[in-house]
DNA sequence: CAGACACTAACACAGGTGTGCTAAAAAGAG
DNA sequence: CTCTTTTTAGCACACCTGTGTTAGTGTCTG
């Protein structure tokens, strides 16, 4: 009988208008009615999807996380060991526009995560997005590991830390200074890093 | 005649009272209102000294890098080339308490930075100080090459952009994660880093 | 003390804020 | 078409926002 929308769907639309407008004006003017404007629809609209703004926020957030993990699942990549790890790193790197757009997004988030002191919905999120691209480069050394192309007595543990801190180092760069650290420049690093740690 | 203030000082402390509001309830409650209660002062007092917002905003930001600037110039580090370098690295990380307090304060800004666009007194900040961390790694490994401890065939501009990003991003994951990424693990992987560039 | 400065208190303004509520419009299956 | 369910627009509320302004009180120094 009722008309019938897709929750989901509407919800991300208004999510991505968040990030629109996060990303013009920062977070601080991220307000209900400023979003609603930017998607397109009233106040009343955006708030029939999200009772409440801390709901929109941590959709939002998780939207963004959401997106780069499904297009990590979605990888297929064919290649030697060495390969298929840059391609899987690059993904969460800032290499285009969109993914630039989500960092830029993510960067606030974080740093509003920040704030939230003690048991914050927001601040797990950080930390469990932390702890996963910390798997991804753990896993990828292993299998760079196992491949046999590593170089001989590296300590695994520190260099899957390094190769993180690394990754999210390049990735704030290519937000600071597009310009400089541009899309080629990042690969060309990250590439040039990954070589150090080959036989 | 009157009595007289050192503006600097009190700007700095109400600086510091803005500080200590984004840290603990993010930019977006960095209001006048709620910073002169933090300070203990009234808002007209905080408004004696900053006119207008954005003037407090800017200036809470660069004291920040001010405060980092003025430990690295008043270093005066005693020890071989390598040591030197990684003592000044350190200064830079989230190694104690204050040093994580304003981390997440630049962070906080940094993301802000993003947000505006066009021609932004806290972009070109966050821009002049990227710059300035980049020469800083870029004069000690150039000081490191000279001293004739490098790897032969490194490529140096290579090498100091890797680091820069590798020292951002330790900077990040020790404010993420202060309990996984402590003091001694990051010094440990930054000491790790620049000795895999020694002969 | 005198006088220049530091600061407070209080108000005003126009506008934005999250949230709660209500009346109406839309929409599709029977 | 009808009727039930969604979906929407819009108003209301109390409060916070940055910025002005004004008048008055402290407070220290020469």
């Amino acid at each position: 009988m009722p008309k019938i929308v897709d929750h989901e769907t509407r919800r991300e639309e208004i999510a991505e208008a968040l990030w629109r407008v996060v990303r013009r004006d920062g977070i601080r003017a991220a307000s209900v009615r400023t979003i609603a404007a930017e998607a397109g629809w009233s106040a009343g609209a955006v708030r029939y999807y999200f009772p409440d703004q801390d709901g929109l926020l941590n959709f939002a957030m998780e939207l963004v996380t959401r997106r780069v993990t499904e297009r990590i699942d979605a990888l297929e990549v064919k290649g030697s060991v060495t390969t298929i790890a840059l391609r899987y790193l690059e993904e969460v790197l800032p290499l285009d526009a969109d993914r630039r757009a989500e960092f830029d997004v993510w960067l606030a988030f974080i740093a509003q995560a920040r704030a939230e002191t003690g048991v914050s919905t927001l601040r797990q999120h950080v930390d469990k997005v932390h702890d996963g691209l910390r798997e991804l480069c753990d896993s990828l050394l292993r299998a760079l590991d196992q491949a046999g192309v590593l170089k001989a007595g590296l300590d695994l543990r520190r260099e899957v830390e390094r190769l993180h801190a690394l990754i999210d180092g390049l990735a704030l760069h290519g937000a600071i200074q597009p310009d400089r650290t541009g899309p080629a420049r990042i690969r060309q690093l990250l590439r040039h890093h990954i070589e150090t740690l080959l036989a």
